[in-house]
DNA sequence: GGCGATTATATCGTGTGCGATATACTTGGG
DNA sequence: CCCAAGTATATCGCACACGATATAATCGCC
C-alpha cells in the first residue's frame, strides 16, 4: 500500500494536533495566574525540585538554553523565580523557586483535575496513552 | 492520591515532549526540500485537496489565519504554491499548489518510509496510538 | 438600493523553539 | 603558570502559534 498518506492517518500530525488542543486548554486555565503553558510545565519541574542547573532542567524539558533563558528570565521578572551563578562554578546557573513561585503549586491541583475531566477522566487509559507516548520518546531519542 | 505529580506523569508533558521530537526528527529530513514541519504538514494536506480556501485548510489544520496567512506567503515565495482571491466571492483566498508543490509529493514518501523506521516500525501499534490520540484530540474540541 | 451585521483574511505584539554563534568561566597538559 | 580545549549560559535571527484588532467584501433586512 503506497499510495499518499492523508494528514488524519499521520501519527505525527495527530501528536501536532493533540499539543495544541492540550496548550489551548490550558491557556485560559492559566492566565489567571499570570503563566503560558511551557512556563506551567518548567514549574511542574521545579516543584518537584528546584535550586539546580538551568542545563538540568533542559534536560528534564528537552529545551536548550536558547530556549530557557529567556523563559526563565520572564518567570523571574515575574517574581516566580531566582537565577544566580554557582559561586563553586561561575558558568552555571542556579535557578531557585521563591515564595510566590512555590505557592502557586496549591492552585494548579485544582487545575489538573480540570483538565484531567476534559480529557474524559479514565485515568488508567490516560496513563496507558502516557506510557506508550514515552516509549515512543525514548524510541526517537536514542538516534 | 492527591500528592503533586510529577513532569513525567503528566500526559501533556509527554503529548508536548513526543511532538519536539518528532519535529527534531523532521528537520533535518525536510531541510534539503527547504521546508519547515509545519509547512510540510500543510502541503500534506495539500496534496490532497488543493484550491480550497484558506479557511478551510485551517479548519483541517487546525490553525487560524494569523499562523497561515505568513506561512502560506513563504511557501508562495518559495513557489510551492499560488495564492489568488475567489472571483466568486473576493474575500476568501484560493490556495492552489504549483507544479513544484506538487513534485515534492514523490520526495516525501521515502521520508514517510524513514519516520516510520525511527519509530519502530510496528504499524499496528502506531496506528492505534493515533487513533487513541484523534479520540483525545475530539474529546478536547468538544468542549 | 442602502447600511449595519457578518464573514474572510490580514496585521500586530508576545512568547516560544531552535540552529548558529558569542561570551564567560574552568580544566588540563606542557 | 599559561593557554588551548572544553563547558555553561547568552544572544541573534527566523518561523511558528495565537489573542486582539483591522480591513475588505458580502449578506440581509428594511
Amino acid at each position: 500500500m503506497d499510495r499518499p498518506l492523508k494528514i488524519d492517518e499521520l501519527l505525527c500530525f495527530s501528536v501536532y494536533s493533540v499539543n495544541h488542543a492540550i496548550s489551548r486548554l490550558y491557556r485560559p486555565l492559566l492566565a489567571p495566574l499570570g503563566l503560558t503553558y511551557p512556563q506551567y510545565l518548567a514549574l511542574v519541574a521545579l516543584w518537584d525540585r528546584d535550586h539546580r542547573r538551568v542545563s538540568d532542567l533542559g534536560a528534564e524539558l528537552q529545551l536548550d538554553t536558547n530556549t530557557l533563558t529567556p523563559l526563565l528570565k520572564r518567570m523571574e521578572t515575574a517574581g516566580l523565580l531566582t537565577r544566580q551563578r554557582n559561586p563553586e562554578d561561575e558558568r552555571s546557573l542556579i535557578v531557585t523557586l521563591t515564595e510566590n513561585g512555590r505557592v502557586l503549586e496549591h492552585k494548579a491541583t485544582e487545575l489538573t483535575a480540570c483538565v484531567l475531566e476534559a480529557m474524559g477522566g479514565d485515568i488508567e487509559e490516560l496513563s496507558a496513552l502516557r506510557d506508550q507516548l514515552h516509549a515512543l520518546r525514548d524510541k526517537l531519542e536514542q538516534r
